[in-house]
DNA sequence: ATGAAAGCGCTAACAT
DNA sequence: ATGTTAGCGCTTTCAT
């Protein structure tokens, strides 16, 4: 418990002043003669004073700081979205405290558990965690992206559905028969769900088979290319790949090439997300783009308003948009 | 500035007892009769007590933050170090503070201003930017990874040399005799120079020309295609080349192809950083893979020792592989 | 134009 | 086993 090491007080001593004009000063408020000015910060300079960050957060009862609870920071999606948000909030005077949830439920909690005791102004998040009951009565603004957590909790996200119809169709006007999909687990209350209920509807609308593999999030590289191999075992026939996520799309590709399918020749593929890092490593993708940074903008403004107490509840869905590329 | 809502003297009010007590029972500290601490939990379910902890970190004089300063988690490198220095640190009960700077010198230092202010307990570090002067006579336990910030502060690097030879060697191997490097313009302070050091030296045994491409990290997209673009048209007898990093080494082998060249036929390509996402996305590269879990752990273990007042100066440099795909 | 004093919510000596 | 009291470093009424 050691002292810092020169505070407001030594600066006041040092200046012969009283604390209060130091932090008059400091937060350049109220009458001062430039006298008094240049004495304190002088005696500042002298002792290299740093203003306690946490003293004035205590006061204040505000940190500047807004949560982000995501599951990852290491996936294009993710990536892009965190930066966005990082540059959106601190062009507003917040900084970032990041809370990489892994998907793990009790992660989830720890962070909330912290994060709602007067750590963070705020919270944005978009982690897939079902029943974390610490969103129930919240009294914290959040903001959601592509995730439903609460009625009370503004949701912003792409159109999914839109998205869902853009994807299937490619792959029907390509003259795909045998078309499949990859979803997560599908009791996950995700707007995501939205993407494979355009491509049932269209499916069912077009009298063709329909079939869903559900890859969670988390799993690991190894158990998702297990699982496409499976794919392939079981629908020999597939001739289109509706992918819920651009890195689901990549390693789909890959085992159909271990399967000796040819893409586009033998196989479509349609991807989702188009995420820029995407977008360098595997520009031949087709995909269906997510508009990242306004998103991210939608989501910093509608937290913003929360914290300035006007009572937005709306939500915000954004349009995507169809990347042609060479697999589809 | 409206006051918190309930806090520890309401729940000692409630409970009967005095703010000690019930500080006591929160922290499990000291002499506690059963039927107090029950007293005390009661009250606080009741009236939904939360803790303070922005009070608690002022009194402790330490947050159990670490801030990550690093250019962008928009990145399949610092994306999944980020993720694995989160992972380390949460392990440790630390949670991070988001820097990025863009390699943006101002952003640094605004980071840092607020940062050095008592809002983390340590820093770690791996921006690009020059003459940061903040990082002099710094109090604050810091680390830094991949960059040589002062001579105070333990540097976590890859064999950035060895990684040079064996990518330099495996174009060599592959009868390349005109191979071609990118890396960041030449007077950035970054172990990441040892590579090119590497691919001169080699060159210049075999007695072959060099030339290295300088790119910076910050530049755009279409800015470092331009580059490439020039690469091929000052260069057309090129047959190999060694790309600092692996999104280089992507949007080459795209301008290659536009040019007409065959990977890995005409042109044989080697990437650095090997990160999973670009192993996911990209897996044809052939890389020199850094050990990005390691670099964490190693990292946040020298942080853990000066926090703990140990006085452990010393680097690390932990060796690289090399990942064989197809395209050299 | 400047200062004294109270208080933000919590913890820990030091009593009892 | 529990309470009293004095801070942690800063900001701000309220005086002068």
């Amino acid at each position: 418990m050691k002292k810092q090491a020169v505070k407001l007080e030594d600066v006041a001593a040092v200046a012969g002043v009283s604390k209060t004009t130091v932090s008059r000063v400091l937060n350049n408020r109220g009458y001062l003669s430039q006298a008094t000015i240049d004495k304190v910060h002088k005696a500042m300079q002298e002792l290299h004073y740093r203003p306690n960050i946490i003293a004035r957060q205590l006061y204040q009862q505000r940190t500047n700081l807004v949560g982000l609870v995501f599951p990852t920071v290491d996936n294009p999606f993710f990536g892009q979205l965190e930066a966005c948000l990082d540059h959106e909030l601190y062009k507003r005077g917040y900084r970032v405290l990041m809370g990489n949830s892994q998907n793990n439920p009790d992660r989830e909690r720890a962070y909330l558990r912290q994060l709602l005791n007067g750590q963070v102004d705020g919270l944005i998040v978009g982690a897939h965690n079902e029943g974390i009951e610490q969103y129930r009565n919240i009294q914290l603004p959040v903001v959601s992206i592509e995730r439903l957590v609460s009625k009370d909790i503004p949701v912003v996200a792409a159109d999914n559905y839109a998205g869902g119809v853009l994807a299937t169709q490619q792959l029907l006007d390509d003259g795909c028969q045998h078309i499949i999909h990859t979803n997560y687990p599908h009791d996950l209350a995700s707007p995501n769900m939205e993407r494979r209920r355009a491509y049932e509807e269209l499916m069912r609308r077009h009298g063709l088979p329909m079939y869903t593999y559900e890859v969670s999030f988390d799993s690991s590289t190894a158990e998702k290319i297990k699982i496409f191999y499976r794919l392939f075992d079981e629908h020999p026939e597939v001739d289109g790949v509706f992918a819920d996520n651009d890195t689901n799309a990549s390693l789909i590709m890959q085992v159909a090439r271990k399967r000796g399918r040819r893409v586009p020749e033998d196989l479509k593929v349609v991807g989702f997300d188009g995420a820029n890092m995407t977008r360098t490593l595997l520009p031949e993708l087709t995909t269906i783009q997510q508009p990242i940074q306004q998103m991210a903008t939608a989501a910093v403004q509608l937290l913003q308003d929360q914290i300035d107490g006007k009572k937005t509840t709306n939500s915000v869905q954004l349009p995507v948009k169809l990347i042609h590329g060479t697999t589809a």
